[in-house]
DNA sequence: GGGCCCGCAGGG
DNA sequence: CCCTGCGGGCCC
């Protein structure tokens, strides 16, 4: 990086994670890598691996010799993989006891039996050590649908991730079991870890694949060894192509042809990890190459592009595509708040999310449509409508850009968008042609309870069980509707679509017109009980950190919306702290989340701390959220795991991090021990699901 | 006070 | 990738 430039300008965007790696001694590897069945390329990692391999020649073991436990040499048996949880088919290779200093170093426990064995699909994984619990017999009872009742722990197919899909083998235990005329279904307690890290209420797929767990020892229906149990099958490793041998696959195979042949003339990318025909290479090579890395076209550095020490930084490709550069303009472009970017992003609902954004109450000001973005209120920055054509709109901004409108508090008309000619780079324009219901205009049609019709419009029986819309009115809005606010954005509530129809515009063109009724209990800013609790809560504009609020005195920008006599005596006496404290309404808990947070007892400390925030109103939650924000990925602790050190972490966070093999925790490098189980923090999860509705689905 | 026209965010 | 857009600063 180059002294003088912000990380803004090597194109590092708001809440991207910057990683500093210390760079390692690369010891000399051969660059070709087979493409076996490594999960390289699927996200659905095989997690084998995580056990100390059998190479570590230096801790070698007495050996037990033949038969113990019922597992002996070269027994077929099931393996569990100790980060996952799953259940692989695998060989013993040898069984030993753990040496003695180790034990005494442990516990004094008794000698425990180490089984080295080899997973039939990953032989890349070598020989893995595991201890009696995570081996046994090999599964070869199929349960009969008949035979599956509830409370049976059972192994069976299951993938955590595409629920729908085939996965791995898991321990389950049967949750319900539900059969009619035309279906059957099972639900079950899916085992992940051994100390009860479980997912509830998962919906079986594949019924006729539920498989008796074997006891160790037992010879099971048929005499141990006798038999060779069927191959199970697990879920695909390339999720792209589902392994299929006969399709293209340009993810699991070579990234331009996409043919699977000739593995062993494919190149891996050593950033990327993609795979590349040597022939398919442009131009083409016809040797491996010698050196110890090799990146493919796209992760290969540009010597040209560098910025080398002293360089000035290049024009980025995207710079150079915008309208600035080819403009004679001498505008000075970025600086108002006009152009600006975010500074930040509401990551605590998802940006399809229906209703209020929690925190943010009823009354809220913002002096730019930006803020009102970054609010999460309304997202775009310029657009009145946001929303998706297949779904529905989640909010709108009045500010009387169609004059047509009309608006009585409770109940206005909206104009559609679309239907003007924005070339010339413009935002806004004279209704130039009709509008047609796509894109936006179809998206708050949807809102509307009533079938979507694009010719006629519709009206619905029941508006208030149509979709919830917010809604902002800007001052800009003030021409037409005295609803509107002075200054800036605020926030108005929870509308919803009554009907929509086409209408012919002041221009003559066809517009769509809505109709949207407020429905929505906090009270309305306009009215004596809204603005008494917006003077309760302490709303007041808020304005861009750093913003000056350039010429206005200070004294008066302050608050108050009857600027009349406490503005001038506050003036009279001067600007001796003129900033009244104002006695917030109290956060109030409900009877089930103060029993929530009382059952969270390993977070008491941080509750506490929280706590005090009570008094902040809807401040509270901004603290919640600071006090549980997940050190790795800087959001709300999703499925948190409450370490023995005190403190939260994602458990996708933690996974992340023990499989790059750190141990420790992320927060204060506590040692939390290779094989630490990990379970979520349920009475965590519940109250923080509490305060964000379906916040994990914000990221 | 009106009009020009920019970057950015979001959907598709 | 392209298209769209009820912002907003600055010049005239």
């Amino acid at each position: 990086m180059e002294d003088g430039h912000t990380i803004f300008d090597y194109n590092v965007g708001l809440n991207d994670i910057v990683q500093l790696l210390v760079r390692q001694k690369m010891s000399p590897v051969s660059v070709v890598k087979s493409k076996d069945k490594e999960a390289e390329l699927s996200d659905s990692d095989s997690g084998c691996g995580s056990t100390q391999s059998e190479s570590d020649k230096s801790s070698t073991h007495g050996e037990v010799e033949g038969q113990t436990a019922g597992t002996s040499i070269n027994e077929l048996v099931d393996a569990r993989d100790l980060n996952m949880g799953a259940w692989f088919e695998a060989q013993v290779i040898n069984v030993t006891k753990t040496p003695k200093e180790e034990a005494a170093e442990a516990q004094p426990a008794e000698e425990e039996i180490l089984y080295h064995v080899k997973y039939e699909d990953y032989p890349e994984n070598g020989v893995i050590q595991l201890l009696a619990k995570d081996v046994r017999p090999r599964a070869r009872t199929v349960y009969q649908w008949h035979q599956l009742e509830p409370g049976m722990i059972v192994m069976l197919n299951y993938n955590p991730d595409e629920p729908k899909d085939r996965g791995y083998w898991y321990d389950a235990e049967i949750q319900k079991k539900r059969e009619t005329r035309t279906l059957r279904e099972i639900y079950a307690k899916i085992i992940l870890g051994e100390a009860g890290d479980s997912l509830n209420d998962c919906r079986i797929m594949f019924l006729t694949e539920i498989y008796k767990i074997e006891e160790p020892g037992s010879p099971g229906d048929a005499p141990a060894g006798s038999e060779s149990p069927l191959k199970r099958s697990n879920g695909p490793e390339c999720k792209h192509c589902k392994d299929d041998p006969n399709k293209k696959c340009h993810w699991c195979n070579c990234k331009i042809c996409g043919i699977k042949q000739d593995p062993d003339k494919q190149l891996l990318c050593d950033e990327c990890d993609m795979a590349y025909h040597t022939y398919c290479l442009n131009p083409p090579l016809t040797s491996i190459p010698e050196d110890e890395d090799w990146y493919c076209p796209g992760c290969r550095n540009d010597t040209t592009e560098v910025v080398r020490a002293g360089e000035k930084l290049k024009e980025s490709k995207k710079k150079a595509k915008m309208a600035s550069a080819s403009s004679s303009s001498q505008r000075d472009w970025g600086k108002g708040m006009a152009c600006v970017g975010r500074t930040k992003q509401c990551t605590i609902v998802p940006s399809n999310h229906y209703g209020p954004i929690p925190g943010v109450p009823v009354g809220s000001l913002w002096k730019f449509r930006v803020q009102v973005s970054e609010s999460g209120v309304h997202r775009p920055h310029v657009a009145g409508i946001h929303g998706r054509s297949n779904d529905g709109a989640y909010s709108l901004v009045l500010a009387g850009g169609y004059e047509d409108d009309v608006d009585d508090g409770n109940e206005f008309t909206y104009t559609g968008s679309g239907g003007r000619d924005l070339s010339g780079n413009k935002r806004t324009a004279e209704q130039s042609c009709d509008q047609t219901l796509t894109h936006m205009n179809r998206a708050l049609a949807l809102n509307c309870n009533v079938p979507v019709n694009d010719k006629n419009g519709a009206e619905s029986k029941n508006w208030k069980e149509g979709k919830s819309v917010r809604v902002v009115r800007s001052c800009k809005g003030r021409k037409h509707s005295k609803y509107c606010p002075e200054e800036g954005n605020r926030y108005d509530g929870i509308y919803k679509v009554v009907k929509y129809w086409p209408d012919k515009g002041k221009s003559g063109f066809l517009v769509w017109r809505y109709l949207l009724k407020r429905d929505d209990d906090e009270p309305a800013p306009w009215t004596r009980d809204g603005k008494e609790r917006i003077k309760k809560l302490g709303l007041t504009m808020q304005y861009p950190a750093g913003y000056q609020k350039e010429k206005e005195n200070k004294n008066e920008v302050e608050e108050e919306a009857t600027p009349s006599k406490a503005k001038r005596k506050r003036k009279s006496q001067g600007s001796a702290k003129s900033t009244k404290k104002i006695k917030v309404e109290v956060y109030k808990l409900s009877q089930e989340q103060k029993s929530l947070i009382k059952n969270d007892k390993p977070n008491k400390k941080l509750w506490d701390e929280a706590m005090e925030s009570l008094s902040l109103g809807p401040k509270f939650l901004s603290k919640v959220e600071e006090v549980f924000l997940c050190i790795c990925c800087q959001e709300v602790v999703y499925q948190p795991i409450t370490t023995e050190c005190q403190h939260n972490v994602c458990r996708e966070c933690l996974q992340r991090s023990f499989k790059a093999e750190v141990y420790t925790c992320p927060a204060c490098r506590h040692d939390l021990g290779k094989n630490y189980s990990m379970s979520v923090n349920k009475s965590l999860q519940a109250i923080l699901n509490q305060f964000f509705p379906g916040y994990s689905n914000g990221r």
